[in-house]
DNA sequence: AGTGCGGCCTGTCCGC
DNA sequence: TGCGGACAGGCCGCAC
């Protein structure tokens, strides 16, 4: 669910709260997420002083003077600050309390979502190590992108899903990205000539820029910190909207199953 | 090395 | 109304 501006939207809705503040201790009330949380999380985190929130890709970083907290949010997860007098709904499955009283809670019904703690450097974390470039930052290039697509089969949706290419970029924002760039969602990532990936690289920046000015996409179940749903739903391109006209062209969307999912697109817009 | 798939989970929706 | 199956925003780990 949440690719990188929910994510983003997220960690932007909690920062200024948990900045500064002590953790005081943690509340696990189901341990099996993608991964177990960590036994003992209390004892580890209690004392440690939050001295950022970031975000790498779709993970959170709630970085400590001792260590880091990286969050997950899998397909159906999402944090919430809440009052302390707040009673846990099903699959809120983790709260952080903080020193001042503030409760940082996750809720995650499917449970692929993680929390994992790391002493060291949470960018050195095997799970964040390989990860390829931010697409906001100035490491991804048409340059860079041409070049690892050459040679490579694969569909360009596919290619840009790969989180050692790209940081950050799921179905939704792949298939807008590409829509907005006026290229084939399921062409060859290594049959799109570079003048094409300079369309690209601006539409990926583009649509997350968008997509964070709204508050992310909330197809479902979305919500930020403050329990604030997104509203980039609305102006969705081709995502989620086989049938209804393109709002470029008027040509109906289309949908096709690509693996294990959708593919959207508009097969007069896109070459 | 690059690629595709199974699997992890729950909830919702659709057709019968 | 119930039931089975498909599908959903992610991504690791494995077999080829």
């Amino acid at each position: 669910m949440p690719e990188l501006p929910e994510v983003e939207t997220t960690r932007r809705s909690v920062a200024s709260a948990l900045r500064g503040r002590r953790f005081e201790r943690v509340v696990v009330r189901e341990r099996a997420l993608r991964w177990p949380v960590p036994a003992r999380l209390t004892a580890r985190l209690a004392g440690c002083r939050v001295l950022s929130v970031e975000r790498r890709a779709k993970y959170l970083l709630m970085r400590t003077d001792r260590g880091a907290v990286i969050l997950h949010l899998g397909m159906s997860g999402s944090l919430r600050l809440v009052d302390p007098d707040v009673p846990p709904r099903p699959h809120d499955h983790v709260d952080f309390w903080f020193d001042a009283g503030q409760c940082l809670r996750l809720h995650d019904p499917r449970r692929f979502g993680a929390v994992l703690w790391t002493p060291g450097d949470p960018l050195e974390h095997p799970l964040l190590r390989e990860l390829g470039p931010e697409p906001l930052g100035s490491d991804l290039t048409p340059e860079y992108l041409h070049l690892r697509a050459r040679g490579r089969r694969r569909v360009l949706r596919d290619f840009l899903l790969d989180g050692r290419v790209l940081a950050g970029v799921g179905n939704i924002y792949a298939n807008e990205a590409a829509h907005r760039a006026g290229i084939h969602p399921l062409r060859a990532a290594g049959r799109v000539a570079l003048p094409r990936y300079r369309r690209l690289v601006t539409a990926i920046r583009d649509v997350l820029a968008e997509a964070i000015a709204r508050g992310g996409t909330t197809l479902r179940d979305f919500v930020d910190g403050h329990g604030q749903a997104g509203g980039y739903g609305d102006v969705l391109t081709v995502y989620d909207r086989e049938g209804r006209a393109c709002r470029t062209c008027g040509e109906l969307v289309r949908r096709r199953a690509h693996g294990a999912r959708s593919v959207f697109y508009c097969s007069v817009c896109q070459r």
